[in-house]
DNA sequence: ACGGTGATGTCATCCACTGACATCACCGTA
DNA sequence: TACGGTGATGTCAGTGGATGACATCACCGT
């Protein structure tokens, strides 16, 4: 056992998210969280680069799952079939049970421009990610970028209908149907 | 004569710029900004709603031209043609002069990672009006999202060329360009 | 002459965020 | 077993962005 309780950064994202939930994300302050989570504001900031931060970290896990489909997809798979791989590898990141913590996440983000701005952001740099995985196997501009956009683009789409409300089908399902109704739009 | 100098708002903005590029955008201070401007700090934060809006509160002017465009076009005028012209009232706003003073405005952002969002979070607003101005003309979706999106990309990717180092075409040429470009990819 | 208005100043305060330094359980090694 | 290094945390002081409340006063219309 160590010298504090394991785990802090969890415990830190999970007081966060509970506390914004409650009492909205600008009334809730840093201090806060990390006294429900049992530690110090400094200890927040040792592993959250910012507030905003906390509900976004788990992008970069996201950000591996993406490029690394598009990197060991096979050297001769046509674009199309590429961003399809990425996709599935993608939704292996929200299985059902993360649904309502998605829902969750969703509204706090939905209802702070501030956070809305950093969902852009990580969504850019995603795509910016993605775009050079496509160029490394050999995609010239700007098929990189368009195949990078229709990736990013297509799970945005799709995880967007996930968080609905009252959506009931699985995030492989939307992502499949997201990307059927892109290809009819673009063949017309 | 008034009270205080007039135009505090235009002080503000030019002491601003030079300032963020004199010295970096994190290095110069809000303090520092009023008092190039002759104001108080509190001052500055009546004209622009936080320390990055400086540097983009421009953009409702922009967005006013965006959508006006689209509201003011031919009833039955075909989305790319309302597209082509939204596109050319936007070009009014970035004449020969305004060039050098876009190029200095972009190598500030360029160099912050928040200003980067926020200028994320203005396209995504200006894609949003668009949206809602082409469905106020009877489109339906997904095709005034995907018309706006067209419109905002191609003048996003025009803007960025267009304050390229050694760029000499005008804004209108190179928006016309882009849309060229585009319609090439998307016929093939 | 006079009261209303609006842009600004002044002051106090909150909170996000950072740097510098101290603490101390743990772990490998002599 | 003793001991020195390491890493996660605590402590503290400070900076700067942002906001609310209230005061000031040139201007303008009556």
């Amino acid at each position: 056992m160590g010298r504090w309780e394991p785990d802090a950064q969890n415990r830190l994202r999970e007081a966060a998210l509970s506390l914004f939930a409650d009492g909205g994300y600008e009334r809730t302050t840093v201090a806060e969280i990390a006294r429900a989570a049992g530690v110090t504001e400094r200890t927040f900031f040792r592993h959250f680069a910012d507030k905003r931060e906390v509900l976004f970290d788990g992008q970069a896990r996201l950000q591996d799952a993406f490029v690394g489909a598009v990197t060991g997809a096979d050297h001769d798979a046509a674009p199309l079939a590429v961003v399809a791989a990425a996709l599935d590898a993608a939704a292996a990141h929200f299985p059902p049970e993360r649904r309502e913590f998605s829902r969750q996440r969703g509204r706090i983000i939905a209802a702070n421009p501030g956070l809305q701005e950093r969902e852009l952001l990580k969504l850019a740099t995603l795509t910016d990610a993605m775009t050079e995985a496509f160029r490394r196997r050999g995609l010239a501009e700007p098929a990189a970028s368009l195949s990078a956009h229709t990736a990013v683009v297509t799970f945005h789409v799709a995880f967007t209908q996930w968080t609905a409300p009252d959506e009931q089908r699985s995030f492989v399902d939307l992502c499949r149907s997201a990307t059927q109704e892109l290809r009819a739009l673009t063949a017309g």
